[in-house]
DNA sequence: CTCCGGATTCGT
DNA sequence: CGAATCCGGAGT
């Protein structure tokens, strides 16, 4: 039932933000928790280009938190929001950037608990939380596989969510990609 | 140390 | 539209 694990080189990830969020939809999420892997098919993602990017965490520098994010492309930087929440996603480009890949939902594949469609969602979904921060995702627990099908064909652009605090030039941006017409994105 | 607000979600 | 719930980051 379990192929091998097959996780996504390293440098799938080190490359441009926007172009791994977009690849990275039609991907699998799989995590392997206690020996059983939870699989889901990403299907909305948000682009953080880097420091320069008002709306991401990096934004504010380098800090305790944001330290993942600052490290080398194709680590889980996982983040708890509102005191309720975790917030997961794939660090790209070059260590020092501090661009990373916001994975907002999943099209069930294999044992996720309840819903997926919402970044808060999906993490508890796939039982993500503190602990898988900094998680090297070129190993095998915690990883990105190719399916072997056919990349979505209509890729929806949109500005991102919840980031109105950035100001409209960043807000405005359109960051947030998501297959067409798939019924498990968070919003319209 | 205190204080404020957040890349969310749910219920009213 | 407000509550839930807690930590990171900024300021004193």
């Amino acid at each position: 039932m379990h192929g091998r694990p097959n996780p996504l080189p390293r440098e799938f990830f080190d490359r441009d933000t926007i172009e791994v969020a977009r690849e990275l939809l039609g991907k699998h999420l799989v995590h392997v928790v206690a020996g059983r892997e939870r699989v889901g098919r990403i299907v909305e993602v948000e682009a953080y280009l880097g420091t320069h990017d008002r709306a991401s965490h990096s934004s504010k520098g380098l800090t305790p938190r944001t330290r993942v994010m600052f490290g080398p492309p194709g680590h889980a930087y996982v983040y708890l929001i509102y005191g309720l929440y975790h917030c997961t996603n794939v660090v790209t480009e070059a260590a020092g950037c501090g661009a990373a890949v916001l994975l907002r939902a999943l099209e069930p594949v294999l044992n996720l608990s309840g819903r997926s469609n919402g970044p808060g969602l999906l993490s508890n979904a796939m039982q993500i939380d503190l602990g898988r921060n900094g998680a090297d995702l070129t190993g095998t627990e915690l990883f990105v596989r190719d399916p072997g099908e056919p990349a979505p064909r209509h890729i929806a652009r949109r500005p991102r969510i919840g980031v109105d605090g950035a100001g409209p030039r960043w807000a405005g941006r359109l960051l947030r990609f998501y297959e067409k017409d798939n019924a498990w994105i968070s919003r319209r």
